[in-house]
DNA sequence: TAAAATATCTATAGACCTATAGAATTCGTT
DNA sequence: AACGAATTCTATAGGTCTATAGATATTTTA
């Protein structure tokens, strides 16, 4: 009986994920104010009425999408700083997985950037700490490359892990307007422009 | 009499352009959908009724808040384009001038870029435009830089076009975020380490 | 200062939106 | 098949929003 219960359990809690993942489809075609809890239940193929089954509110489904969108992009990044590699390694898999975290779960992704701050400050502190961590991470890694006499040690690390989250945003959105776009061109072509610069080297 | 007709308009349009920026400035702060006509009406110190005096609808205003925010910063870049200058000088005129437009008249630039796809198709004609042209010059500023043997002949152009106005824009918003950091110091930042790259050069 | 023009106000129609309550339906178990 | 639980539906209260119309106030002009 209890694994009935659990089977139960499981059925809700995957309707309520689909629920999530609809509203962050239409959150991210339509903003957040845009997008009504009417068009999140057409998406999902229920009555507008009916999706509160699934959401205690609008705003709390903003909130799950938000998570769902840096949850286990700051997940990766864990491993990969934890992991083995030299940091120009990590560097480069520190960027494709930013930005296959837009090709896969690409809309929630980009809810959490344009949207999250629509949340109540007091709803924002969970948002915030898994973003400092993820920044946290990523100067550390700098710092490894500094170290190991790979980067130049004159870079402000903190600026570098910024601008490296910016790019890799912009680029992301830019992934997910056009499909097309070749993911692995983009990451390769950011690392090498990155990390070498345009400057003519004549080595 | 035609100098009083000038007066009367001028002062109509004084105000219509103060409508505008107190648009600019509600929907920078909470979006266009979370931004009402009344939050509006508010900023300027009138009746919600009264607003109407000088735009047509609350979509006009986001069209005039995007073509302010855009057409002057488009105007700079075409003068710097036509300078006399090396393009490394006008690639540093470039970002400068592309985050002092933030700092300047950072509200209308920040719903320019978050909310003009809220615009429907028919009204992005001109903003599509500005834009294209835009990333157009900055392109032939890099052809230049190349061509004079500055910066590598095998990089993208139009990728690293996308990816500075990305950063710009990356590094725009935390301008107008934190109105504490200092601008130069991160345009010169940008220049340095996108120009030079991170690796260290034992030159 | 009176008339004309401009600017603002009040009031409201009509649309849409969130969240809830209770009825109807479907599903899973025995 | 029959019962209970989970899911979905219908209906709606209560609120907000845009845009307009007509009244009032202010400014400009003659």
């Amino acid at each position: 009986m209890s694994t009935v219960t659990d089977l139960k359990t499981d059925k809700y809690e995957s309707n309520r994920r689909d629920a999530i993942r609809a509203a962050a489809s239409v959150f991210a075609a339509k903003g957040y104010h845009g997008a009504s809890t009417s068009d999140i239940a057409t998406e999902l193929g229920i009555k507008q009425g009916s999706l509160y089954h699934y959401i205690k509110s609008k705003e709390e489904a903003l909130y799950e999408v938000c998570i769902l969108g840096i949850e286990d992009y700051v997940s990766r990044m864990k491993s990969i700083a934890s992991s083995r590699q030299s940091p120009e390694a990590k560097l480069l898999a520190v960027v494709t997985s930013h930005l296959a975290s837009y090709r896969e779960k690409n809309e929630a992704m980009k809810v959490h950037n344009d949207e999250r701050l629509y949340l109540p400050k007091e709803r924002r502190g969970e948002l915030k700490r898994l973003g400092t961590l993820y920044r946290t991470l990523l100067e550390e890694i700098l710092q490894a490359g500094i170290d190991a006499g790979t980067y130049r040690s004159d870079i402000d690390i903190e600026f570098v892990a910024k601008t490296i989250i910016g790019v890799c945003n912009s680029w992301g959105h830019h992934l997910v307007r056009y499909p097309d776009l070749d993911m692995f061109e983009v990451v390769q072509k950011c690392a090498d422009y990155f990390v070498h610069g345009l400057v003519e080297t004549t080595s």
